[in-house]
DNA sequence: AACTTCACG
DNA sequence: ACGTACGTGAAGTTT
């Protein structure tokens, strides 16, 4: 069998997958879909193919013969977009570290080079392959030549190959034939001008009757229709010109380098570091199969799953830093992995002769005590778990997850195997890659135990090495004190509220239930009476149809999918049909009943009526928690019926109440704070409106004169202030002319210059140094403002003003958290924090302690830190959520 | 799995 | 001329 050499347009491949793939970037902000796209079809055909060689070939930025020739030549090219072009030299090293050869040469194209080197490699009885993502190559089919083009769609990619025949089969033209037809029918892409009048079809059939050009233009007389007949005498010349520039030539000044385009060894451990650092995951198996042959010494772990072997084992455990991890499969706890210098990894499993509660009695002075520096990951979890065998909180001094979180918060995870690459630029199997997903998952148990030992052990090895390396960029970043004092003391806060729950009264929940559906019911027929028929109400699209086309309202496309029926686009229509007012009445009902009614019953606990949700600490990227199954962070409010739930949410004994306390506009207070504004500051320290302050400034009327609406208005204009503000979205929101929002925007500005200087000066630090941060150092990657896109840079700029001021207010209720919970504690008050709401607190009191709790909640929380404004908590109480705000 | 809608700060 | 506020999570429909 001979020999096969893949020859690729690199160009073309990277465009296609530019444009196939939605923008992606690590964890530097680096733009990275193209070269990831770029590999994923190049790995996808040398896996179909295995050839023995490769080469890829580049287009060159100076101009080629084919300039030289037609000034016009691809004239209407734009060029490569900003995102793409920061990747190619990116895409070049990659493919060097793997040693494919690249060749590119001045004054021709990549298919010039292609059509040379396919023709060399022909020569000495190689077959060529050759791939592109557009139809150029097509003319150099051959009977053994391989032409393929591989499309991008949706993540998936299929590859249309063309042989000669195929060719034939597919053009009616012979692929030399298909040079002439072009020549004929032009290029739009390329600016290949053609013949006037002659398109595709007529090119073909031309082409196919005189099977060249010169053969055609020789009967240009007898050619039908009369228009082209007479375009191709015409045009002639412009069609040999047409025909010179669609040809590839195929003695370009290069040579084939038989040795240096061998495939066998590409899989280089180079490549493979930068396979890691663009974080392209399911590329490194490629690269570990080949390395593990490489990689001779494997870890020795040791593996105990005996009692009496287990307690020896932690008694004689050096007291040193030490990794940690429980862990556990579908719930249940399957053993303990740890890691030390001393000791290296060892896992202790449970089973037959190591039961979970006698694993937890021998690890228990390990936990408790202090000797032991300890290592955890997502050590929240952990502290569930002690519970559950008894043991209060033990104190852990780094969890691996957190620190990753804190050094890139957008990230989508923080496992063992992002920690594994991200800082030691290794590959460590997620749960995924060991155990398979979906139906093919399997459990952990049903590893062997030389995998499971490997499997978990690794585990821990991962979290104490990442550890060093977490710890040293936390000091670099300036980051220790957030996470010391911040973010490690809440998770023990958090770990709390987790556990205490919420309580509701089921009875009532179930009423609230019962209503909305009646309710539900009613107002649907109500809907399908005017709608003349009955439809999904739930399906927008089927909504959509009936409004839009049954109904004629006029609506218009405003989605991807179709026609919007959000409530904004609604609420203009309301006019027009009584239906819509009932549409926006049922979507309220129906989204109480359920997401709230029914969604909360489905998560209440049988036994205690308690609700338990999780407080995520790694998921947001300004550093708020969010809360989830359920979500009590939206439980509603706003209007009426919806605020009525509350009233479900009750103190978990009839000996409690509710004490809830909330900060009164502490972004706007922060804003104040980090810009120096003098007239805010000024205002807040005397308590003053602060939106009819804004008010009175905005609109030039004296402060006791602003009216409701003018009040109103500005509170819109602080709130687009701290969003990073537009005059679209604001006269949006107003329902003012843009022209009245700018207005607006200037003023505020003019009367709040530091306000104004304070933004220009975040987005400008954030271009430069590539973050934004808050009070407490947080940080935020801001890879956005490197977009030359304007409507991504412009969103990168709208981020980069927020994000310091939402995670401000993040770090201070978080530290405000901690000294509260700390203070409930320290005094022996049997109150609990049970919820944070991003400004406010929600904590259930012992009726005795009802003074003192509120007092500690007030004080902690507005002296959680020192700002040039003080901080405003106000505190209520009652007997139920409602009662309490 | 993606999209649309809507609840909260 | 572009397409528009920042940060979340859940439910339901459609692909």
């Amino acid at each position: 069998m001979a020999e096969k050499i893949m020859l690729v347009d690199g160009n073309s491949i990277v465009n296609r997958a530019f444009y196939g793939i939605p923008l992606l970037t690590n964890a530097e902000g680096q733009y990275t879909n193209a070269v990831y796209g770029f590999f994923h079809i190049l790995f996808k055909l040398i896996d179909e193919d295995a050839p023995e060689h490769l080469a890829v070939a580049f287009d060159l930025h100076a101009p080629t013969f084919r300039h030289e020739t037609f000034s016009a030549y691809k004239g209407t090219r734009k060029g490569m977009p900003e995102e793409l072009r920061q990747q190619m030299p990116l895409l070049k090293e990659v493919l060097r570290a793997m040693g494919i050869a690249i060749y590119e040469k001045e004054g021709y194209e990549a298919d010039d080079i292609l059509g040379t080197l396919s023709q060399k490699a022909e020569e000495q009885g190689w077959i060529p392959i050759l791939v592109s993502g557009d139809r150029d190559l097509l003319q150099l089919a051959g009977e053994t030549v391989k032409i393929r083009i591989p499309k991008t769609k949706g993540g998936r990619t299929e590859v249309e190959d063309y042989f000669a025949k195929d060719v034939i089969e597919k053009y009616g033209v012979t692929p030399q034939e298909f040079i002439d037809v072009k020549a004929l029918m032009g290029d739009a892409s390329d600016n290949i001008p053609g013949v006037p009048g002659i398109g595709e079809k007529t090119a073909v059939k031309i082409i196919q009757q005189y099977h060249d050009l010169e053969t055609a233009i020789a009967h240009a007389a007898e050619i039908k229709p009369k228009k082209a007949s007479e375009n191709l005498a015409e045009f002639q010349e412009q069609a040999r010109l047409s025909r010179y520039l669609a040809e590839i030539v195929r003695d370009v000044p290069v040579e084939l380098d038989t040795e240096g385009s061998r495939t066998d060894s590409i899989f280089t451990p180079e490549a493979y570091q930068w396979m890691k650092k663009l974080e392209f995951k399911s590329m490194l198996p490629r690269f570990e199969k080949e390395q593990m042959v490489a990689s001779a010494e494997k870890a020795e772990y040791r593996r105990i799953s005996e009692k009496t072997e287990a307690k020896e084992f932690f008694d004689s455990l050096e007291k040193e830093e030490t990794a940690y991890l429980m862990i556990q499969d579908d719930g249940q706890w399957q053993g303990m992995a740890l890691y030390q210098n001393s000791c290296g990894g060892v896992w202790l499993e449970i089973g037959e002769e190591l039961s979970a509660e006698d694993l937890f009695a021998c690890a228990s002075a390990f936990l408790r005590e202090d000797g032991w520096k300890k290592i955890g990951h997502q050590v929240k979890d952990d502290l569930h778990l002690a519970a559950r065998y008894s043991v209060s909180d033990f104190a852990v001094d780094f969890d691996t997850a957190l620190a990753a979180y804190l050094l890139h918060p957008t990230a989508n995870s923080y496992g063992y195997d992002d920690l594994a690459r991200d800082y030691l630029s290794e590959a460590c199997p997620s749960y995924e890659e060991v155990l398979g997903k979906g139906k093919s998952k399997k459990a952990l148990a049903e590893l062997s135990t030389a995998e499971r030992l490997d499997f978990c052990a690794k585990q821990a090895e991962v979290c104490f090495r990442a550890k060093a390396v977490l710890q040293q960029k936390l000091e670099e970043n300036q980051q220790e004190k957030l996470f010391y004092e911040v973010e490690m003391p809440l998770v023990y806060v958090l770990a709390d509220m987790e556990r205490w729950g919420m309580k509701v009264d089921r009875q009532a929940l179930l009423a609230y239930q019962r209503s909305l559906g009646e309710k539900v019911e009613e107002v649907s027929q109500e809907v399908y009476a005017l709608a003349g028929e009955e439809f999904n109400l739930n399906s927008p699209k089927q909504l959509g149809v009936i409004l839009f086309e049954r109904l004629g309202l006029k609506g218009g496309k405003k989605t991807k999918t179709g026609y919007s029926t959000a409530a904004d686009v609604l609420e203009k229509l309301r006019p027009e049909h009584p239906i819509i007012d009932k549409i926006l009445e049922y979507r309220q009902l129906a989204k109480l009943k359920s997401t709230y009614a029914d969604g909360l019953l489905a998560v209440l606990d049988e036994k205690t009526d308690k609700i338990y949700s999780t407080f995520q600490q790694t998921i947001t990227a300004t550093g708020r928690l969010s809360s989830t199954e359920p979500n009590l962070q939206n439980i509603p409010i706003r209007l009426e019926l919806g605020r009525e739930l509350r009233k479900v949410f009750i103190p978990s004994s009839p000996e409690f109440c509710f004490l809830d306390a909330d900060y009164s506009q502490i972004e706007l207070r922060v804003l104040a704070h980090i810009a120096g504004d003098e007239t805010l500051i000024e205002a807040f320290r005397q308590k003053q409106d602060i939106h009819r302050l804004t008010a009175s400034q905005v609109f030039h009327v004296p402060f006791d004169e602003v009216t409701s609406l003018q009040r109103s208005n500005a509170k819109a204009v602080n709130f687009g202030i701290v969003y990073g503000i537009g005059a679209f979205s604001l006269s949006q929101d107003l329902g003012i002319t843009r022209k009245e929002a700018e207005n607006y925007i200037q003023q505020y500005f003019v009367k709040y210059p530091k306000i104004k200087e304070y933004l220009d000066r975040t987005v400008k630090e954030a271009e430069e140094k590539g973050y934004v941060s808050t009070i407490m150092n947080r940080r935020r990657a801001m890879p956005e403002l490197q977009s030359k896109n304007f409507v991504q840079h412009a969103f990168g700029e709208r981020v980069a003003m927020n994000m310091p001021i939402q995670g401000s207010a993040a770090d201070i209720i978080k530290i405000a958290m901690i000294q509260v919970h700390r203070a409930l504690k320290e005094g022996g008050f049997r109150s609990r924090l049970i919820l944070q709401v991003h400004d406010e607190l929600l904590i259930e009191t012992a009726l005795e302690e009802k003074e003192a709790v509120a007092k500690i909640l007030k004080e902690k929380m507005e002296q959680a830190v020192s700002l040039s404004v003080p901080l405003d908590v106000d505190v209520h109480e009652g007997n139920t959520w409602f009662e309490a705000k």
